[in-house]
DNA sequence: GTCTATACACAGATAGAC
DNA sequence: GTCTATCTGTGTATAGAC
């Protein structure tokens, strides 16, 4: 059931007619905008280029996100809300720290492997120089977001005495967040996305196997 | 001396004159386009910005490299000979597996902290689908290559008795390279160069400390 | 080899009609 | 809200003089 836990934000080109629930067209842009900056970067799209995916002209963009950096900044913001969430899901759907940091992996693989993207804030941390600070301030926002999130659950793995070898949940939670971010990117580098699962599972096994010294 | 190990292809930004031993146009094109990948990626900078920091016109770059797809695939190739041969003298320099991996991780480390960049590779996997069939290829070469002596380093490592805890080379292989990439890239996105400094202490910690099963 | 000049496509962005 | 039309800047790239 964790293992299948899925990001609440998946792009649905699947339902470009209107049998959703009436998405907003901002929501739709925002979608599409996402996609497109986990596949091709920052500078790797245009504004052009989400019009065509919607069906619309690329001025009509202008009247929901102005320029290019509001768009940036809210595809960003409304990234981490959703990760935020699927995070405090993820909490509450077990007590287990296993499960949990199996859960939190299983997030980014659903990325890589089902939706075929990277994370968007991995994706933007590597062209950071060139984005709006909007963006940059929202990249450095969701990184300790995602850094907070994991030293909690570490913290209640050590409380409980699940997990024996972490002394310093800063430490760990940086080197999780860091081994799945960097697996993406090689994995994407590679062609093979058996490269993330390799990177992993031999990190919950580490994490979870190692003796206290 | 392990530990202040440097990449041999560090962009002499403070020998602009004619003071150096006559590096070719070609190589001073390289080099100027080899520091905008790694800070801009490669949609992030332009014919004009290579021209500009060398003080010619866009127009003389096309006599060096026709298209911008011949350039990303020459500096790409460029960055992944000059790492192999850093790893070659490396692995020279020493036969203690925790010197080679610690002197290995520095070059990641130096590329973070000393020269301000990510990795080249690390980048350009990140806006893969972007970027020219031929970059592609030198990508993916890269992270093999990568792996690849990483192996060989720890099967030495196995025999000699130095490391414990590792039973599939190929698996912590691509754990180490997938750390030090995503501990670059969190370090960058978070503003804070420490992050890399806990993911790879922690991850040499593991990689030596760890019991076998 | 480097220059000027230029071509051409595309970028983000705005004005105003509907 | 979306359109057409347009502006202005920038991108890669080429031609031909020097």
């Amino acid at each position: 059931m964790i293992e299948t836990a899925k990001l609440p934000f998946t792009l649905d080109t699947s339902m470009p007619d209107s049998s959703n629930p009436k998405k907003s067209k901002s929501e739709e842009i925002l979608s599409v905008a996402q996609d497109l900056v986990q596949t091709k970067g920052y500078n790797g799209f245009s504004y052009r280029d989400i019009a065509a995916a919607i069906g619309i002209k690329s001025a009509s963009i202008h009247y929901h996100f102005p320029t290019k950096g509001d768009l940036g900044r809210d595809v960003t913001a409304r990234y981490s809300d959703a990760f935020a969430q699927a995070l405090q899901a993820l909490l509450e759907s077990t007590d287990s720290t296993h499960e949990r940091i199996e859960g939190y992996a299983a997030l980014f693989r659903t990325t890589l492997v089902e939706q075929n993207r990277l994370c968007m804030c991995g994706v933007l941390a590597g062209e950071v120089e060139t984005v709006p600070d909007d963006v940059k301030v929202e990249v450095a926002r969701f990184f300790e977001a995602q850094t907070l999130w994991l030293e909690s659950v570490l913290q209640a793995g050590i409380d409980n005495g699940e997990i024996l070898s972490c002394k310093d949940t800063k430490t760990w939670a940086v080197t999780i967040l860091s081994s799945l971010e960097g697996g993406m990117l090689v994995a994407r580098g590679s062609g093979d996305s058996k490269h993330f699962d390799l990177v992993k599972e031999n990190l919950l096994k580490v994490l979870f196997e190692a003796t206290p010294q």
